[in-house]
DNA sequence: GCCCGGCTTTGATCCGCGTCAACCGCCCCG
DNA sequence: CGGGGCGGTTGACGCGGATCAAAGCCGGGC
């Protein structure tokens, strides 16, 4: 196994920036890990023991309430980093959406590497800081939007974040016809929603010949400008 | 003014950890200024040319929609860092809640250092994913939570971050009064609910004894454990 | 091919919260 | 002391999305 392999695509991984002796260093200390779709990573509340770099696949990072109510509050896509290195205990559940590869790390042993390794700090710095202004925007969905809007921005960001992570079939720009990693329950408990309200807003906008839907998960975006304009 | 002052209390500013020397040069690209309550720091949209550091008072962070839905996607209290490093744009408006003094600098001449300094990366990425957090729970319960639950767990999280940043008469642990730095329509920001809406769960709250409502703008709570059980 | 089970869609109804509107009370200022 | 205005409260009502229920569809196993 190269190194380039168990750290993902140089360019776009964690460990960008590093040198080739970071990188073998790096490489000692993490370990590759397949998980197969709904398998989880991460459990809510537990010591965060493990940190880890997503090499193919896509994860969801989740919080429930103790009567069962689930809210998707982060999706992981390959070069996504995972988990919470300098704290004590892990806010979120992680779990497979797909089947996934992922690198992983003892918590503590990633921390003393980081530490002694400022490029890697400022990368994981960048990325949380770009981790953060998505998640803010999409506080400003789940507090303010209403349900079509919901559903508008939520398509149109898949198109985007899917094109970009190369889980379609690479065209220039937003894909415009993808395979959603998430189960209809999924894209509720992103937006905030009820599965039959996913379901009617769905149906409502292929009616309208927005989308298309050709399949359970496949989305294929007929009007994007209609799209645009719904999602406020 | 001595090097203290400008950037914070020591122990909690940004500054932690560097060195006296470091902190001499850090001021020396830094810049005081009074923001008195309204007026704005940042905004939305805009070149992001400042980053700053609060030494006292409270601002929110927003974002809205064209038609002017507002939804507050943070709150910075003393110590707390403001702004977007390494990015181009700022995604959010700051506005103080009350009057406050922060310590502003130039991204770019912020970027530099930062760079150039490790333990201040490091203090600063601790701090960001620390805000993830905060702001992913917080996900949770714009999607999922219900309005008398949201509003539990408001009073509950004011309670404790007013009284670890000495907004409040300092008192170990959680205050049990405390003067919110918010309107009716801000507490509505916040949550995602309505201006009515939050006067209505307050008058509630105060009709069951939970909480009791002394002013304006002044909380007391009188029955934690039932809050706490509301919380969800 | 046929059956079974889980996911999805669709329909009917309900209710929490938003909306619209009026009123109240505190504070400022004359 | 007496307006006036702003922020907050209260009430009446309606709607969007949740809830409850049932049927449809599709894929997998035999």
């Amino acid at each position: 196994m190269s190194s380039c392999e168990t750290c993902v695509v140089r360019n776009r991984a964690i460990c960008a920036g590093l040198d080739n002796q970071e990188i073998t260093a790096l490489n000692a200390i993490g370990r590759r890990r397949n998980v197969s779709a709904g398998e989880p990573l991460i459990w809510e509340d537990d010591d965060s023991l493990l940190v880890a770099n997503v090499i193919e696949g896509v994860l969801k990072l989740t919080t429930s309430t103790e009567d069962g109510r689930e809210q998707i509050v982060g999706v992981a896509y390959p070069s996504d980093f995972i988990g919470r290195p300098f704290g004590q205990t892990s806010k979120a559940s992680v779990v497979a959406l797909t089947d996934a590869r992922v690198c992983v790390f003892s918590r503590n042993d990633f921390d003393r590497f980081a530490r002694s390794h400022p490029g890697l700090e400022h990368k994981l710095l960048e990325r949380t800081l770009a981790e953060l202004d998505r998640t803010r925007s999409w506080m400003m969905l789940l507090g303010r939007k209403t349900a079509p809007e919901k559903i508008a921005t939520f398509l149109l960001e898949m198109s985007e974040r899917l094109a970009e992570t190369g889980c379609t079939p690479i065209t220039r720009g937003p894909a415009t016809r993808f395979t959603l990693p998430f189960s209809r329950q999924q894209v509720a408990d992103v937006l905030g929603l009820t599965i039959e309200t996913v379901s009617r807003q769905f149906t409502k906008l292929k009616n309208e010949g927005v989308i298309d839907l050709p399949a359970r998960r496949d989305v294929e975006i007929v009007n994007r400008g209609a799209l645009v304009a719904l999602a406020g």
